[in-house]
DNA sequence: CTGAAAGCGCTTACAG
DNA sequence: CTGAAAGCGCTTACAG
């Protein structure tokens, strides 16, 4: 007997009633059905279908059997009202076109719907106001806030964490939970391997003002350079663009270094295309690197050398940290720095002698 | 005085039962303490927040005034119940690393945040199954449903539409709304430019089996090869990512053709790595041609000439379509296909003597 | 224009 | 283990 003819039989012994409740909603059944169908009371139905163990296999099975018979699915709504959980949870990007967000969220979506949440994603567009204006709109419908890359300020982030579970990817503040990488172990190695190829001299592209990581890197190569005696100066701040990479050309040439670090893959890729254009041979006058190894770091030529970041695991940690605090998870999420590896291609190399 | 003061005040000559009431809920307040505030009912508040007209301007300012000073906002889960309408709208894409999926994710989250809906993004990883578990995950929290390049059946999709509204890119199914790229302009504008360039042969690398548009490509190619009297070869299906494009390399040279077009840019970024890899020039081997306009598509040495496709509007008309069904918006949607242009660079090129 | 009441579909103390 | 009841925070006929 084929599934649909089953189906089929057991609609014909469907009580009326009941039938005609459902149709009227649109073919949804409710807890309420299965009660009537199962000869049970609503609650009953409720524990049965939510927490198993809470009500007797025999009562269970009747249950489950009724609720299968009608196609039963929560009303996610009806169920987010009395318990205040909407099984939802909001990250917050800066802009979405930017490669780095990618393996964030395939890393914070799987985990996320492995434990039965959505993820919600907005957009701030690098603004300040937008983003804020985002995260008012999201906050009453989400469990908890991932915040990439914010804008906001530590207050404000503070006083979000108040009222929901709040999770920050590269960025520390005290008491909130963070997702942080490994700047050091990346920034060091990087440095060494262009004071290994010649360089004395470099310049950091800083990212946004506010960027806490941006700061943080360059702090870190600032200590670098000083032990490996070569001579760093900042350049920027710079919008975190292809863009904001290429408008920065003429200050890195104006500061004679031979080396340039951009915060990020999009602004060294911006750098090397102004480069390119500008007939400055990359790396041969002047080698780039960048952060975070995106897509479109091996296709640009010279292919770009970078520090890369394990962006999945960091949108898997940061989902983690949310249902850790939901209480929804048995073991607390790892709270390690986040490993960084070099990844040395065509665009650093030797000083050129010529 | 400064805002602060002036709520500082106002907290102060609060109603001792109201303030206690919204501390112990968190901080939230609720219609009723409106209500209570302000002295009129519950259900007038409701009007008055709303349905702006429904209640006289004196109560409707006595109640706004209220709202503010309470630091009211609606709590979604609970108008949701009610109405039935989460004000949420899911986007269903095969793969978020694909960058096709930016314009497209950015164009629909603008529109709808500006409609005041919430889009909810799922990713199948180019799976049918994992796609109809999502799907069936988000139907009921959803008002109106996008899909993406999906690769659901035909009946599958109906059915869904019966549900809720669904709006397909890139897929025409009889009965249920979709946004189409223009495929005839942007093929035939390649072909011609192909032809011009003198080639006599070219193979079409298509995509996913159950891609909808890929077959359409293939028809209208297959029409302006035959107007132009050019041989023309289908290779594939093949998975629509880079690693799909390097592998259909070796048919591609085995069929002696002097040109590709690929069905997307990823797959041509394939095709180009593993043509450079094995010593092919392009163009002057092989041109290489792909569809979208990607992110990448510029950076990759030659540059891609592809046909570049509106995504971001795209993502604007699927919701601006949803919207429409439910009711929402005074004009419908436009729905002629979205024009496509013809960007030629590097990849292709006249057959080469040599 | 506004109030009183019922209802949306669940969950969860409280009894028994 | 299970039932009866109250409640989550709104909306919306129904009266007046």
């Amino acid at each position: 007997m084929t599934r649909w003819g089953l189906e089929e039989t057991m609609d014909d012994e469907l009580p009326a009633d009941i039938a005609a409740r459902i149709r009227k909603r649109g073919g949804t059944a409710t807890i309420y059905d299965i009660a009537e169908l199962a000869g049970v009371n609503p609650s009953t139905v409720s524990r049965a279908l939510s927490k198993p163990g809470r009500v007797s296999e025999k009562t269970e099975a009747k249950v489950r059997a009724a609720a299968d018979r009608l196609d039963f699915h929560f009303n996610p709504m009806a169920r987010a009202l009395p318990t205040g959980r909407s099984h939802t949870m909001g990250l917050m990007v800066a802009d979405i076109t930017n490669p780095v967000i990618f393996g964030i969220v395939r890393g914070a979506e799987q985990t996320a719907a492995a434990a039965g949440y959505t993820l919600v994603i907005a957009e701030s567009q690098e603004s300040g106001d937008a983003e804020d204006e985002a995260i008012s709109r999201l906050l009453p419908s989400v469990d908890g806030l991932i915040l990439a890359t914010t804008r906001l300020s530590n207050e404000r982030i503070s006083q979000l964490a108040e009222r929901k579970p709040v999770v920050l990817i590269n960025r520390l503040v005290e008491g909130v939970a963070g997702v942080l990488p490994d700047v050091e172990e990346g920034v060091r190695d990087l440095v060494g391997h262009l004071a290994d190829a010649g360089h004395t001299s470099m310049a950091y592209l800083s990212g946004p003002e506010t960027s806490w990581i941006s700061a943080r890197r360059w702090e870190v190569m600032l200590d670098a350079a000083e032990r490996r005696g070569i001579a760093l100066v900042e350049i920027g701040p710079q919008p975190p663009t292809i863009e904001g990479g290429r408008q920065a050309l003429r200050r890195v040439q104006a500061a004679r270094v031979t080396a340039v670090i951009a915060f990020n893959d999009l602004m060294a890729i911006g750098m090397i295309q102004a480069a390119t254009t500008a007939s400055i041979r990359v790396p041969d006058d002047l080698s780039i690197a960048g952060f975070d190894d995106i897509f479109g770091s091996e296709l640009i030529v010279p292919a770009l050398t970078t520090v890369r970041a394990q962006l999945q695991l960091a949108g898997e940690r940061a989902v983690g940290k949310i249902l850790e605090a939901l209480g929804g998870t048995a073991e607390p999420a790892a709270d390690e720095p986040l490993a960084t590896t070099l990844v040395v291609r065509g665009s650093t190399g030797a000083v050129s002698r010529g």
